[in-house]
DNA sequence: TTGTATGCGTTATCAG
DNA sequence: CTGATAACGCATACAA
C-alpha cells in the first residue's frame, strides 16, 4: 500500500538502512546519495510508517494525559500547556476524561499500555495508588500533575494550594469577616484536604476557633457546590464567607446561593480556586489563580527529562499561586467585624 | 521486556497465534484451551503489543481531532463528545491545536500519518482546501466538524448557523434594533459567512437595507472583537445592536465596550453564537448554541461508520441550534424603533 | 560511507 | 479446533 524504505532505497539506489539513516540523522550519509534519497522521497510521497519504528526501537513518541474533565477551564489550559509542550518536542498526545471514576482511569490505562506510550501525566483519581503502584511495577514513566498521592513517590508538578487557601482565609478575615465557611473537594484527594489545611492555618493564626460542622468534603462538581450552598445557608448561625474549592463547586454555590435569593457579595461572601472567564468578567469573584498553563507545559517537561534520564532523582514542582482580590470592594461583612 | 503472546502460548502450552485467536474471539478456541490461556495471561500480566498488531492490520485504533483551540469552550466540548465516543468504541483520541494555522495543521497531519491514525475529525483553519485533497489523494478517512471547504466532498457534521444568524439578527429586529452591525470571523471561513449570509437574510426580510459599512469580517478571537467594537461605535451613525459571530469575539466586544463606557444591553445590544459558563451567568447575553457534544459525538460516529465502509455516499449532518433569548428583558433599542 | 542479516510482536494465509 | 510459516516496515548489530 504505502511506500516503504526499501522503495525507497530502490529509487534512490541505495539500500534501505541508508535511507534510514538519512532520515534519522544516524550514521553517515554522503552529501550526494542524501540529495538522491531526498528527491526520491519527495517523489515517491514517502510518509515513514511510525509503527513499525517504534516496534522496533521501543519508543512511539506517544504521550498520554489522564484528567478528571477537559470540560474544566482548569483542565482545559493545563491541556493546551502539555499539548504545545509535547507538539514542540515531536510528540503526540492522548486526551483522557476519568470524570474521577477509577473504572474510567483503569481502562484508559489498559489502552494506554497496549499502545505502549512513552509516557503519561496523571491528575489522580478519588483512589489512583493502586494504579500508579502498578505503573511504577512495569516502569512506565508518569508525572503527577496538580495532586499529590500518599505512598507513590514520583515526579509531581502542583500549585500550592494550602498557601493560597490560607491567604484567601486570611484576605477574608482581615475584610472582617469570621464566619468563615470550607467547602471543599473529594477527602482523599491531596487537593482538598490541603485546601482545608490552608484554611484552617489562617484561622488558627487570626485565632478564630474552627466550626466543624462549616467544613464540608464532597466533589469537585458543580452539583456538590449547589447542594453545599443550601445545607451551608439553612445553618444558625449562617456563614457570613464561604471558601470553595474550586471553580465548579463555586458556580454550584452561585447557584445555590441565587435559589435562596442571597446575592454576593451583598448577603455572603464567596472566594474560590481556579480562574474562569465567568469569573473574570463577574468582577466581583475574589480568586486562587493557578499558573495552569505552565502547569501543563511543566509537567510535560518534567516528563520528558525523566525519560532522558530514568534514574534522575524523583522532582516535586510546588508552584505558587496567586490571589486576585475582586471582592473586598462592594463587600463588606454583615456582622461580628473586627474585633 | 514485556511479555508476549509466544510466552503465554508457552506457559499455556499452545501455539502464539492460538493465544491470538482466543484473545481477539477470531476462529475457534476450545473452552478447555481459552481457560488456561486466560489463566496464563493473568498469570504473566500480559499486556498485547498495539503495535505489532497495528502494523500487521494495518488498523492503528487510533484518531485524531484537529481543532483550533481547545480553550475555546465550543470546542472543549466538542473534544469531550468526541472523546467519550472513541473510548466507548476502544479508539485512541490524540488532540490538536491548529490555532488556525495552516503550518500547524499540516506538521499535525505529519506527525498523524506517520502514526498511521485510522481517521481523523478536522475543524479545517483558513486555508484547508490542499491538505484534506492530499488526504484524500492517500485515501485517510476524515469528517469536517463544524466547517465545511469548498471544493472538498466529505462527510461533515456542523451547525446549521446561517439559520441561526436569521434567528438572532430576527430576534434583534423584532425588538426593535435597526442598526445592527455584524462582526464575524475570517472571510474565508464556511461558518463566518454563513453567519453574515443569515444575518442578511433577516434584515431583507425585514426590509431593512444592509449597510456594508456594518459587515466586519476579521478572526474568531477576542482581539479581534475588541479591535472591531472600538472601529463600530466609532462610527455614525452608531450602531444600536451588534451581532457577534462567536463566543471569542463576544468576549472581546464586552471589554471594548466597557473600554468605552458603554454598557450592554444599555447602550447597545449584543447577541452572539456559543454558549459559555460565562454567559450563562450573566444573564444579559442572547446567544445561539449549537449541541457542540453531540456534534462530537456524531462527528466520531461518521467517522466509525466511514472507517467500517468505506464505499458509502458522503453524509452532510446539519444540526439545528438554538436560539436562547436572554437580553430582550432590560434591553430597550435607543431610537429608530419599529416603524 | 554503505550494506547484510536479523528480529521487534503480531496476524494473514495456508495446512492439518 | 490448532499449528507452521511468512510478512508487516523498520532499526540494531555487525561487516565491509
Amino acid at each position: 500500500m504505502a511506500t516503504t524504505l526499501r522503495e525507497v532505497g530502490a529509487r534512490a539506489g541505495v539500500s534501505a538502512i541508508t535511507v534510514s539513516r538519512a532520515l534519522n540523522n544516524t550514521g553517515y550519509v554522503s552529501l550526494e546519495t542524501r540529495e538522491r534519497i531526498t528527491a526520491a522521497i519527495s517523489e515517491l510521497n514517502y510518509v515513514p510508517n511510525a509503527l513499525a519504528s517504534s516496534l522496533r526501537s521501543n519508543k512511539t513518541q506517544l504521550l498520554a494525559l489522564l484528567l478528571t474533565d477537559i470540560t474544566n477551564q482548569f483542565w482545559t489550559t493545563v491541556a493546551r500547556g502539555v499539548e504545545d509542550a509535547a507538539m514542540a518536542a515531536g510528540y503526540g498526545v492522548i486526551l483522557c476524561n476519568t470524570d474521577e471514576k477509577q473504572a474510567k482511569e483503569a481502562q484508559y490505562l489498559d489502552l494506554l499500555l497496549r499502545r505502549r506510550i512513552d509516557g503519561l501525566l496523571v491528575a489522580p483519581t478519588v483512589d489512583s495508588t493502586g494504579v500508579l503502584q502498578n505503573l511504577q511495577r512495569r516502569a512506565v514513566p508518569f508525572v503527577l500533575i496538580d495532586r499529590a498521592v500518599r505512598d507513590v513517590a514520583a515526579d509531581t508538578v502542583r500549585g500550592d494550594t494550602e498557601q493560597g487557601a490560607y491567604e484567601m482565609t486570611t484576605h477574608l478575615l482581615t475584610t472582617g469577616f469570621r464566619r468563615i465557611a470550607m467547602i471543599s473537594g473529594p477527602r482523599t484527594v491531596s487537593t482538598a484536604e490541603e485546601r482545608v489545611a490552608g484554611y484552617l492555618r489562617a484561622l488558627a493564626d487570626a485565632a478564630v476557633t474552627p466550626d466543624p460542622q462549616w467544613i464540608y468534603y464532597g466533589r469537585y462538581t458543580e452539583s456538590w457546590g449547589y447542594e453545599a450552598a443550601q445545607r451551608l445557608m439553612a445553618q444558625q448561625p449562617r456563614p457570613d464567607a464561604l471558601v470553595a474549592a474550586n471553580n465548579f463547586i463555586a458556580m454550584g454555590v452561585l447557584e445555590g446561593l441565587q435559589n435562596l435569593g442571597l446575592h454576593v457579595p451583598d448577603d455572603v461572601a464567596l472566594v474560590c480556586f481556579d480562574e474562569t472567564t465567568q469569573f473574570k468578567t463577574a468582577r466581583f469573584l475574589t480568586t486562587v489563580v493557578q499558573p495552569a498553563r505552565e502547569m501543563g507545559r511543566l509537567a510535560l517537561n518534567l516528563l520528558l527529562a525523566r525519560l532522558a534520564e530514568p534514574q534522575r532523582p524523583v522532582q516535586e514542582i510546588l508552584l505558587p499561586t496567586e490571589l486576585i482580590i475582586r471582592t473586598s470592594c462592594g463587600c463588606q461583612p454583615q456582622g461580628g467585624g473586627p474585633a
